[in-house]
DNA sequence: CTCATGGGTTGGACCGTTCCATAAGCCGCC
DNA sequence: GGCGGCTTATGGAACGGTCCAACCCATGAG
C-alpha cells in the first residue's frame, strides 16, 4: 500500500484531484456535501499533503530555517519563542539546525537550508562562516539575531542594546556606591560593545582612573580566571561587571576560591539573564537581554523583507534592562 | 532572473539535463570534459539543486526530524552529537524542532515532518504528545532516545540503563560510609526506575530502614523544596541522591541556607553530567547518561529501521558511569 | 561486410501538488 | 428556445528533479 496522494482521495470521494485541492487548501465555493465527502475520504485514508510537492508547485515552501550558534549555551530560547510565535502566525513554520554540532561534519547548513529553498533565513548568535551567510543572504531574505555581526548587505540585525545595557549594569555599581569596578570583557563586536560602553560610563562619573578590564571569553573558565586576575591585584575591586553569565559564574568561583563572600565582599552582574543567573544558589544579578522582544522584532522584519527583497540591511535594537537579585550589594556594607 | 534549474545548466554546458543530473549524483562513466563543462556551468550559474523536486522523485528527503522535548533543558546535546555524526555518515541530515516552544502554538509537529516526509524520527527526551508519535511512528520508522517512555509498537528506545546508574549512585554514598540517604524523586518511567534502583540498592545494603525519598519535579525549585522537607526530619540525612542535575542543585542551595557545607555536612550526587554539574561552583559529583553513546546507538536503529520497517520495537540501554566530583564525600569527615 | 557489444548520452515519463483556462450545469430573461 | 451570466467542477500544464529504456557510435569478432 502506497501512502496515498490526492488523486486517491479524490477518487474515493467521487471528485476531481482539483477539487480536493481546493478543500485542502479551505477554498470559498465549494459546495458543503462535496467538502464533507472530501474529508471523509482524506480521514479514512489517513491522507497527508506531500509538502515536497507541494512547494515544487507552490515555489514557496513557508518555512524559515534557523542557524543556531550553539545548543549548549542556550541564551536563545527566550528569542526563538518570540521568533516562532511570530512567525507561526504568519504561518510560517521553523526548522533549527546547530551549527557547532554540523561544523565539525563539515556540512554547510547555509547550504542545506539554500536547498530545501526556505522562505527566510535567521542566525541566532555570531555564527563561524559569516562568507557561506553571505553567499545564503544573496538568495534568501536574512536576518541576523542576537548579535551584532557580522553586517552584510541586505541583511536586518536585531539585538538588544548591548550600550545601554552595559550602561544599566555599570550605573547599578556605581550608584551602589562601587568606585572600583572591574569588567570581564568577551570578543566580538558585543564583547567591545559592552566594553566602551563600561568605559565610557566610568568615564562619565569620573571614575576612569579605577576602571579596569581584564579580558574574557565568555566562558566560565575565561571569568574564573580574568577573576583570579583581578583579585591579585594591589587595588581589588569591589564590583566586576561581566560580559555574560557564563563568565559571571567563574568570577563568582574565584571570588569564593579567595574567601570572598558575594556580594558583601564583592558585587557581581552578568549579562543575557539566563536560567542559570536564575538558579537559586546562584541568583546573579544580571541584565536581561530582552530576548522575546528581540526574536518578535526579528520575526517581522524576516516577514518584511520576504515582501520586499531588495531593502538594505537595518539595525534594530530592542531595550534591555536590569534584572536585581543577589549577587550585588551596597559597597562596604554586610 | 528565475533561480537557475538542471535544465538552464543543461543548456549552459551544452548537454542534456539528464546529463546534468548525472553528474550531480556523482555517477561513474561521464566523459571528464563533460563533467568539468557541466561543473562549471553550475559555478557560473550559482546552481543549487531544489531538495523539493529531488525529493518528490526520489521518493525520499535524506533527512531525519528530531523531535526536542525542551531546549531550556539541554542535557541532550552529547547525545545530538552522536546521534548527528553517525546519520550523517550514513548521508542522512537531521532537522530539529522543539516541542515545548511549539506546542504552545498548537503545532503538531509529528504532522509537519510527516508532510515533509522525513525518512525518520526521532523523539528526544519524553514528549508531551504519545498519541501523536505513535500515528506518526505508523508512517515513519521511528525511535525514543534519552527516556523510557512512551513505549509504542515498532518503535525502538534507546537510553542509558537508570537502574545501574542509581546503582552506581547509591553505592558511592554507601561506599563513604553514608547510611542515611535520601533520594529526590522526579516523575514519569525513568523517575521510576532511577528511585526503584535507589530503594533496591539500599535494601540489599540492609539500609532499607534509613531509606528515604521524598519527591521532587525534575527542576530545581522541586529540588529545594524536596530538601528543605528531608532536612527538617528529626533523622536527617547525611546523603542526597538527585534524580537529576537540576534537582541536586535545587538540593544544593537548601543545604546552604540551613547552614549546611557540602560535602561536609551532606554529600549530594545529580544524575545526567550537564554542564551545570561541571561549573566550578557546583562542581557536582552526578551520574554520566552516555549521551554520545546512546546517540551513536539511536543513530544506528533507526538506520537499521529504515532499511527493515517491519521489526518489532526494543530496548537497547548503554551503559552509564559515575563522575566524582566535589560534592560527596565521606561521612562524618570535614 | 555484418553484427553484437558496450560506453556515453538522451528524451520522455513520472513524482504529487497548484493553478489556470475552460467546461458543465443551472437559472432567469428576452 | 436560445442565450448570457453565475456558481461550481475539471483536465492539463507546470514545478524541478530522477530514472529508465532507447539510441548513437566506435570497436572488434566472425
Amino acid at each position: 500500500m502506497r501512502t496515498p496522494t490526492i488523486r486517491d482521495v479524490a477518487a474515493r470521494a467521487g471528485v476531481s484531484k482539483s477539487l480536493v485541492s481546493l478543500v485542502l487548501r479551505g477554498a470559498e465555493g465549494v459546495r458543503p456535501e462535496k467538502r464533507a465527502a472530501v474529508m471523509t475520504a482524506i480521514e479514512e485514508l489517513g491522507y497527508r499533503p506531500n509538502a515536497a510537492a507541494r512547494s515544487l508547485s507552490e515555489r514557496r515552501t513557508r518555512t524559515v530555517g534557523v542557524l543556531l550558534n550553539d545548543l549548549r549555551n542556550p541564551w536563545f530560547v527566550e528569542l526563538l519563542d518570540g521568533l516562532n510565535s511570530r512567525l507561526y502566525d504568519s504561518g510560517l513554520h521553523t526548522l533549527l539546525a546547530d551549527g557547532h554540532l554540523n561544523r565539525r561534519l563539515g556540512e554547510d547548513l547555509t547550504r542545506t537550508f539554500t536547498e530545501l529553498r526556505v522562505d527566510g533565513l535567521v542566525a541566532v548568535g555570531t555564527l563561524q562562516d559569516p562568507q557561506a551567510l553571505r553567499t545564503a543572504a544573496g538568495r534568501i531574505p536574512t536576518v541576523v539575531v542576537g548579535t551584532r555581526e557580522p553586517e552584510l548587505p541586505g541583511v536586518d540585525i536585531v539585538a538588544n542594546d548591548d550600550e545601554h545595557g552595559a550602561r544599566l549594569a555599570t550605573e547599578h555599581l556605581i550608584g551602589l556606591g562601587h568606585r572600583h569596578i572591574a569588567h570581564i570583557a568577551g570578543h566580538g563586536a558585543v564583547g567591545e560593545l559592552r566594553r566602551r560602553s563600561f568605559e565610557a560610563t566610568m568615564r562619565e562619573h569620573g571614575l576612569e582612573g579605577t576602571a579596569v578590564v581584564e579580558q574574557g571569553d565568555l566562558t566560565e573558565e575565561g571569568g574564573y580566571r580574568a577573576t583570579v586576575r583581578l583579585l591579585s591585584r594591589p587595588e581589588r575591586p569591589t564590583a566586576v561587571f561581566a560580559v555574560n553569565d557564563m563568565s559571571c559564574v567563574g568570577a563568582l568561583s574565584a571570588a569564593e576560591e579567595s574567601g570572598l563572600q558575594v556580594p558583601r565582599d564583592l558585587s557581581l552582574v552578568g549579562y543575557d539573564n539566563t536560567y542559570l543567573s536564575r538558579l537559586r544558589h546562584l541568583w546573579l544579578t544580571t541584565v536581561d537581554h530582552a530576548g522575546h522582544d528581540v526574536g518578535r522584532r526579528a520575526a517581522q522584519r524576516l516577514l518584511d523583507r520576504i515582501e520586499n527583497p531588495g531593502r538594505p540591511g537595518e539595525v534594530e535594537l530592542a531595550a534591555p534592562f536590569l534584572e536585581v537579585r543577589g549577587s550585588t550589594g551596597v559597597v562596604g556594607e554586610g
